[in-house]
DNA sequence: CGTTTATTCAATCATTCGCTTGAATACTGT
DNA sequence: ACAGTATTCAAGCGAATGATTGAATAAACG
């Protein structure tokens, strides 16, 4: 094969990942899938999507070969195909974060604003972890705690954290996180509990980062 | 603003890159682009589009924050907007490599056959070029040489190659490179030259790996 | 000042994409 | 075997995309 020719269809082949990166909701989707295993079910209620549209999207990320399913009973659970995924997505966002003024200006507004609430780095929270130093609080829903969580974290969704601060041991300080850097969830917690007088900071890393760092984790399957 | 319209707006703005690296002859010139800036005209005549077809890629690629132009005189330059477009496409080449089929068989054919002319890593020829036991060959044609290459390299481009063999010192050992993994214009060289009984290998990495690691080159614009 | 050259703009057309809808398939539990 | 649920398939439609063409800018040069 000449040289020009190669050249061509490998670019081709590399644009299919591309093209499937094209599609906000797909995207999402990874996002999702980053964190663990999901239904079609499950995804298409994260996006908003029809389950058939869920499905058809979920089938050209495995053509493309991004994910890969497995079908369990009456559902197909999906997951990442690879780590080298999470890298590209990771390098998505940091293109993004920085060449896109539109994401520049979502994330000023919404983020930085907030990020005076000075994060625990990972190693940090490792560190104080091991002395019991610290209270580590899921803020997800809890379908997506059941699915796979930070090892000793206790699972509180934002949206019931009011009411069931109770639970939470409030001995130490409590540290929050969600899905990841672009989630809110843990940002509106943090906030909640400081209005309560609580001691709060979140974890600069979502769930995502943690669990493809190897740090330990408890999933439902590994 | 809410956290679930946050997230989708942001997923739509990565989503934007997506869309622009959904196109082989866009992944082309980004390619092209890593090894420094090129015109218009430049790129059409590399990736055998038109110029008017060119210039529109480019122009999506613009929007998208992937490069930038410069106007000097008749000439519009362009070229990568920072190092983390490198660093993400290096992302997307990882994963089309071990998740894409068609890729691997490309690259079976093409390039694994010929990996037995065992590469040089870049530390190692640093190493050896201090003390002055390697000569260093660009294959690329002599334009793109032109436009940068590895402080010390002597151009032939492996088209002329084998006329041209007089003027390379045989003294030591040749190292041959070219513009990335996926150029298989140094293969060539190296082939070509140890048919002619030449001691020949090619350097790992290509030009825009070599230059975007920081190590020297002789480039015609910072 | 007019010509040449590089690039961009604008309009057109065939193709592809994404969502919707309704039906088909596969599996579970009774 | 039958009803119920999760997922996939297939067809249709409107919107977006990519290449082509010809014209419009903009800068250099005689």
């Amino acid at each position: 094969m000449s040289n020009e020719k190669f050249q061509t269809e490998l670019f081709d082949q590399f644009a299919r990942i591309g093209k499937v990166l094209s599609s906000g909701y797909r995207l999402a989707m990874l996002d999702f899938l980053a964190q663990g295993e999901r239904s079609v079910e499950a995804l298409a209620k994260l996006t908003g999507l029809t389950p058939a549209n869920t499905s058809q999207h979920l089938q050209q990320l495995r053509q493309a070969g991004m994910v890969v399913a497995q079908k369990v009973g009456l559902h197909v659970y999906y997951r990442l195909a690879g780590d080298s995924i999470v890298r590209l997505l990771a390098a998505l966002h940091a293109v993004g974060q920085e060449h896109l003024a539109e994401v520049d200006k979502l994330t000023r507004l919404d983020l930085e604003s907030k990020d005076d609430l000075e994060p625990v780095p990972a190693e940090e929270l490792m560190r104080r972890a091991k002395k019991g130093m610290v209270t580590v609080v899921d803020v997800r829903p809890a379908d997506e705690y059941a699915a796979g969580h930070i090892r000793g974290a206790i699972n509180v969704p934002v949206a019931e954290l009011k009411k069931r601060l109770g639970e939470i041991p409030q001995n130490h300080e409590i540290v929050a996180y969600c899905r990841g850097p672009y989630c809110l969830m843990s940002y509106e917690a943090v906030a909640t509990l400081r209005k309560k007088g609580v001691k709060a900071r979140r974890l600069k890393e979502g769930y995502p980062d943690w669990r493809s760092a190897g740090l330990p984790v408890d999933d439902t399957r590994k």
